[in-house]
DNA sequence: TGCTAACCGGAACGAGCGTCCCGATTGTAT
DNA sequence: ATACAATCGGGACGCTCGTTCCGGTTAGCA
């Protein structure tokens, strides 16, 4: 119970959406190792205003990690409920573009000095089940082979962003070697 | 010209081979990130005593991985000459295997704050000649895809090391499927 | 409008780390 | 054995960064 329902005052609340905004969009271009004075910097505020609403820098990682989980998993849904057959490649190509463009959520899904399951264990557990749920339909369907499982991609989808981050475009060469790789023969 | 034909003195000798092969064991363990301190103090030496033997610890770092490199390079070599079919596989899973252990080998690859091309630009060379070199063999050889390139091998690579190195074991399951992706139909 | 609690910015603090420096030590040539 | 130059260890310095603190400011209510 470490809720506090009072409302915050108007600036404080314009504050904490500006952060959360800036931070955002900061960690998915440098990473979780930002400095905090370089995000209170462009979202114009003091180092203190962040420390205010976030008690550390790790937790303002993972609120914002936590969002974008959440955003992935609502769009895997869809895919899923369209294609049961593409649903789980459309899935994995789609998080290694996000990978490219988010630096903080490939180090999330890598797990570099940041545990997924244990930082965020209802999300973790929320994406695990979908990608389960994915992988069943596409094993239904045919297109991917039987003999893989969850662990299987949740590694693939490491290698995935780590090639997306590293060679760029380059990467995305590989999709349909990969692809072929999870087909039956 | 910034040789120096003097031969060391024999105590300055014995500690910059030490420091060599603990600085080797260290990155190895705890990548390019341990603090110079800590290879000293494992080595038993002062911090003073790296310095007058390698400029920074980034000029440390790039001897190791250079020689990490050469070795890589000469165990490829032997592969390759004795079965032109398996060469790159054997490479590729190598390297891997290699990521697991050597953190430092890791970060090379990936460039995380060091690209390899243009801080080892001989070792680089060396490397992908031979890389490219057993691309053709096994294209000629019917074991690797023709639309294949070194660029992708490289890009592989990355995937690869980035798996063993956040997925531990779990990532040896994905070779097969690899190696079907990159086999012909 | 005036009061006050909440909030603000940014200086200050402490820890970690790369690098440099210097008085003490030691290898080696004579 | 002696002398001197090379080398050594580790403390000092400067910088970065997370976090805390505090004097000044402001939103919200009477």
């Amino acid at each position: 119970m470490t809720e506090n329902d009072r409302p915050l005052r108007a600036d404080a609340a314009r504050n904490r959406a500006r952060v959360l905004r800036v931070a955002y969009e900061t960690f998915a271009e440098e990473g979780a190792g930002v400095p905090i004075d370089e995000i209170a910097r462009r979202a114009g505020v003091g180092a203190g205003t962040i420390y205010r609403h976030f008690p550390t820098k790790e937790a303002l990682f993972q609120a914002i990690v936590a969002d974008r989980l959440r955003q992935v998993v609502e769009r895997a849904r869809d895919q899923a409920a369209t294609d049961p057959g593409e649903g789980l490649y459309a899935f994995l190509f789609h998080l290694a573009e996000q990978g490219a463009t988010d630096l903080g959520l490939t180090e999330a899904f890598a797990g570099s000095g940041f545990d997924l399951a244990t930082s965020l264990p209802e999300a973790e557990r929320e994406f695990t089940t979908l990608m389960a749920d994915m992988l069943a339909r596409g094993q239904r369907a045919g297109t991917v082979r039987p003999d893989v499982d969850v662990d299987d991609v949740k590694t693939l989808i490491v290698g995935l962003q780590a090639m997306r981050r590293f060679r760029g475009e380059q990467a995305e060469r590989l999709y349909p070697l990969i692809r072929a790789g999870l087909t039956p023969r």
